[in-house]
DNA sequence: AGACTTTTAAATGTCAGACAAATAAAAATT
DNA sequence: AATTTTTATTTGTCTGACATTTAAAAGTCT
């Protein structure tokens, strides 16, 4: 691990950079603790604080944990399917949200992902996947849920659906893209019409995915994604004309 | 935004996620400059350095630009996607590698997507994007290719492939599975013979995207899948039981 | 007056040294 | 032997200072 004092960029970038590549390479394994912030600074010839500004930048990436005292210090992390979950949400999300990304470009690739997992996942679904979803489904019909309860249900849903394919790295790719959709549909306001059509939408996928019935889960959410694109569609025009 | 001084969590952690939710709550804006450090650290009532290791955090995650001289500062960083590719590259990586995931898993999640991209790319690739992907046949036909470089000849293709769909979630979401299989792929030793097969696929793929065939587009893609899992499956087996 | 140069001020980048707090291991005590 | 105390190590935080970069202000010359 080397670095170069004379690049423009700056020194805890560079180290950061270093440990970085060393945890790639695998030269630096899971939970394999890291020299003293001490050692690092000789090491590298900086200063403390600048070793610490490095291993910051490397805790935001959840690539290192620290610990205090004696025997503590900075040890590599096994980076997580969960803990990779929430930034990939965060991402996506700001994504979304500073790129002013249209409602139906969001909608469109959301389901084209989602659609690739269903397949997958009529022909591997457990049992208790299915139950996720029934209940989901069952909480969405109470009534006097609120538009945002109502939404975070629907993400749950769908989360169960793309667990169901059975393969974390769809699920993980898969988060970004369903969580990063939900500050877009609380846009939307649910009337109990509304509600009503996409409970029996779900009610349909869950039916076909209990039959394992790959096709029909496919065709259903085809016709969710049209409902979903056309109900947003509607609210943006109750917003340029107001009946 | 306000912190806790009594909560465990450090304090360099704490204000970065003040600062992390003000950007997402969209109290801070675009290109937006935040207060000097010095400002910061009298506003929360800490140090300069732990002002400036919650803002290395932030920088870790793209979340904000430094710029150094007066009228410097630290502004809200605009993310685009293409800066949010090597991020989401790096950890897919990492995944891959740290949770031990099977060829054949990353195999499947990788080509599931790239067939839910398939369809829209067969409708609305440019004829730009078809160029690009036939330039990439070419030079993987190449004699004299590094196996790595045809590795990367391959991604570029496939990355040509699901930038047709047109749409920027896509292609953003799709980044981190295709490129993340890179180093797997490079595991692999291409005879001859492979990869005169995977440029047969290839070949059809771009011939049925000329053609917005969107069908054979998905059957081609199916068969490079197992090809290509048959080969993994190949490599292995010689490896447990050198001929 | 206008164009160029110099100065200045503000901001981040870096350093050195210190103390606080947490923690585990070692030493002392019961 | 079990418990308590001490000690050493390591991260967390603070203070204060200086270096470097940069844009704007001030000054100078044509």
């Amino acid at each position: 691990m080397k670095i170069d004092p004379k690049k423009p960029a700056d020194l805890s970038a560079q180290i950061a950079q270093a440990i970085r590549d060393a945890i790639i390479s695998g030269e630096l394994i899971v939970d394999e603790r890291l020299p003293s912030e001490a050692e690092l600074s000789e090491q590298f010839q900086v200063s403390r604080p600048t070793v610490r500004e490095a291993l910051k930048r490397l805790a935001a990436q959840s690539l290192i944990r620290t610990q205090r005292g004696a025997s503590g210090g900075a040890f590599v992390n096994r980076l997580s399917f969960e803990g990779a979950y929430s930034q990939q949400i965060t991402t996506s999300t700001l994504l979304l949200s500073m790129n002013a990304v249209s409602f139906d470009t969001a909608c469109e690739a959301r389901f084209a992902l989602e659609r690739a997992c269903a397949a997958l996942s009529a022909q591997r679904r457990t049992a208790d996947q299915l139950a996720t979803m029934r209940a989901e489904v069952h909480r969405q019909s109470q009534p006097g849920l609120t538009d945002e309860a109502f939404c975070a249900s629907d993400v749950a849903f769908h989360r169960a659906l793309v667990d169901g394919a059975g393969n974390p790295v769809l699920s993980y790719q898969l988060a970004g893209a369903v969580e990063a959709m939900q500050p877009l549909m609380n846009m939307i306001t649910f009337t109990a019409r509304s509600r009503e059509a996409i409970i029996a939408f779900h009610n349909q996928i869950a039916d076909a995915l209990e039959d394992r019935d790959s096709t029909k889960v496919d065709a259903t959410l085809v016709e969710l994604e049209s409902y979903t694109r056309q109900l947003a569609q509607d609210v943006a025009q109750q917003r340029r004309n107001p009946a």
